[in-house]
RNA sequence: GGUGGAAUAGCAAAGUGGCUAUGCAGUGGAUUGCAAAUCCAUCUACCUCGGUUCGACUCCGGGUUCCACCUCCA
């Protein structure tokens, strides 16, 4: 069965076809670099990271690029907040992003372009609109893409162009010739960094750099482009019309857009105080607990953040590990069984990473039951593809977050004691040592072989 | 108001016109000095009202509730 992908421009999956026979390139907006990557934003970082890696285990050469917007109204602010230069305050939440995808098994963007080493390009682009007369230059300096001017608008996210004019928000920009239209390049104010233009000092407005950087990186015309579902409207509406305005192509083929997380119920912003960065969130769960988290709802559908839901997806990947853990993976995988054929089939239904895990499962129980290392190997396999079970079981029980004070020192020379104290039928003292491990969230499993332990 | 999406067992979450999803939790058993892990068995489902059908949780229509976007947002 071949790769189904759900387009959000058509509302229904298609057989994905690439433009090249076996190329694909693929382009996700990414971080606005201001402040720390939360919860919100590793869904995409995973979820289009599970993607790249499943195209790429289809056999296509993938050119995977996601930008980096470190240029826009909120860098500008946050730097006057913080006084600090605009370079310094980017270049810190890059690093902080990029730490962030390392902890989640996020493999790097093969491209990671971003709008202020691409004004050119943009300035370009623009100017091809202005010449082609789909945009212009407003009394205030800023130059604005004309709605009205193209042919068609809003078939991505099945807007009417009356309705939105009619809907509008009443806002008082006078510079604007219509309410619809958006800025493409804004002049630049006192104090404000600013690029030199055909139109004066100033910078790209935020939809333009994505055309920019998309064509330049994957050519006019490319297969994928994705990000949140926010940014459906007006974002990668906005990006279409002045992309197909500018170049006279097709834009994307595939539109594949990911749903939001939920905290709680509710709807997370910053006011409400649910705000939960990446960082935060890793000290109290194991990074690929989160990534199995986000994983285990379908990209498309609202996932919700709570303690409740991070301890489930840690008990189930804990499941998967234990049987890693039972019998190792050393040895040749077992090649075309049926639980292989069906991963394959989940994965190629539009990335169903709930029914492909629900596959790992039952493959889990099988080694437990068989003892086949082969089976665990192809289990190990299997997982690897959508970025999962890639540490020592062993490794992942033990360096889960803990406040405990007891270091594996310690914690070795109690199993020790225990031993002895076992052997001697002490089993009063065995059990003391065992409830206080358990206590500090450490957990003692008995085998043939000996103890080994694990945080829970 | 417009547009799009969703309602599945205690919780989470897939899916299918008739056949156990899956994970966690619960119950009974095996195993264990006791546990844990594991295995076996097992209890809880498809918002509501109609329709189509031999048969619908699955298709169609009406309702109810919820969510997102329409403004910066992943």
């Amino acid at each position: 069965m071949s790769l189904q992908i759900f387009n959000t421009e058509t509302g229904s999956k298609e057989i994905f076809k690439s433009i090249d026979e076996n190329k694909v390139g693929i382009y996700v907006c990414g971080m606005t670099v201001y402040d720390f990557c939360h919860i919100g934003h590793a869904r995409v970082m995973v979820v289009f990271d599970t993607i790249v890696r499943h195209l790429r285990n289809l056999g296509y050469e993938v050119n995977y690029v996601r930008n980096i917007t470190d240029i826009d109204d909120r860098i500008i602010n946050r730097a006057l907040e913080n006084k600090e230069d605009i370079q310094t305050l980017t270049a810190r939440f890059i690093d902080a992003m990029h730490e962030d995808e390392k902890a989640l098994n996020v493999l790097c963007p093969d491209e990671e372009p971003r709008a202020t080493d691409n004004i050119q390009e943009i300035e370009v682009m623009i100017t091809k609109l202005v010449d082609k007369g789909h945009a212009y230059q407003a009394d205030n300096g800023d130059v604005y893409f004309s709605v009205k001017s193209a042919n068609e608008y809003g078939r991505l996210s099945g807007k009417n162009v009356d309705e939105l004019d009619a809907g509008a928000r009443v806002e008082i920009n006078v510079a604007k010739k219509d309410p619809l239209d958006f800025v493409l390049w804004k002049s630049a104010k006192a104090n404000e960094p600013a690029w030199n233009s055909a139109w004066g000092n100033g910078r790209p407005g935020w939809h333009i750099e994505c055309s920019a950087m998309a064509t330049k990186c994957l050519g006019n015309h490319f297969d994928i482009h994705g990000g949140g579902m926010d940014l459906t409207f007006p974002h990668h509406e906005n990006e279409i019309v002045q992309s197909e305005c500018a170049t006279g192509e097709k834009f994307v083929n595939t539109w594949i857009h990911c749903g939001f997380v939920r905290i709680d119920d509710e709807k997370m912003s910053k006011s409400l105080g649910n705000f939960f960065t990446i960082g935060e969130v890793i000290k109290k769960y194991h990074p690929e607990v989160i990534r199995y988290f986000l994983l285990a709802s379908h990209y498309r559908s609202p996932v919700n953040y709570s303690t409740e839901n991070l301890d489930l997806a840690k008990a189930s990947i804990s499941r998967l590990y234990s049987a890693l853990e039972l019998v190792k993976p050393r040895e040749e995988c077992i090649e075309n069984s049926i639980f292989e054929k069906q991963f394959i089939v989940a994965m190629n239904d539009d990335f169903n990473t709930p029914q492909a895990l629900s596959v790992l499962f039952e493959l889990a129980k099988e080694v437990n039951k068989t003892n086949s290392k082969g089976l665990a190997t192809l289990l190990k396999k299997l997982a690897n593809q959508i970025g999962l079970l890639e540490q020592e079981a062993t490794i992942f029980f033990k360096s889960q977050p803990s406040n405990s004070k007891f270091t594996e020192h310690k914690i070795l020379s109690l199993i020790a004691e225990r031993a002895e104290a076992r052997k001697n039928k002490k089993f009063s003292r065995s059990d003391e040592i065992r409830d206080e491990l358990l206590k500090n969230k450490i957990e003692l499993l008995d085998s043939s072989e000996g103890t080994s332990w694990r945080r829970t």
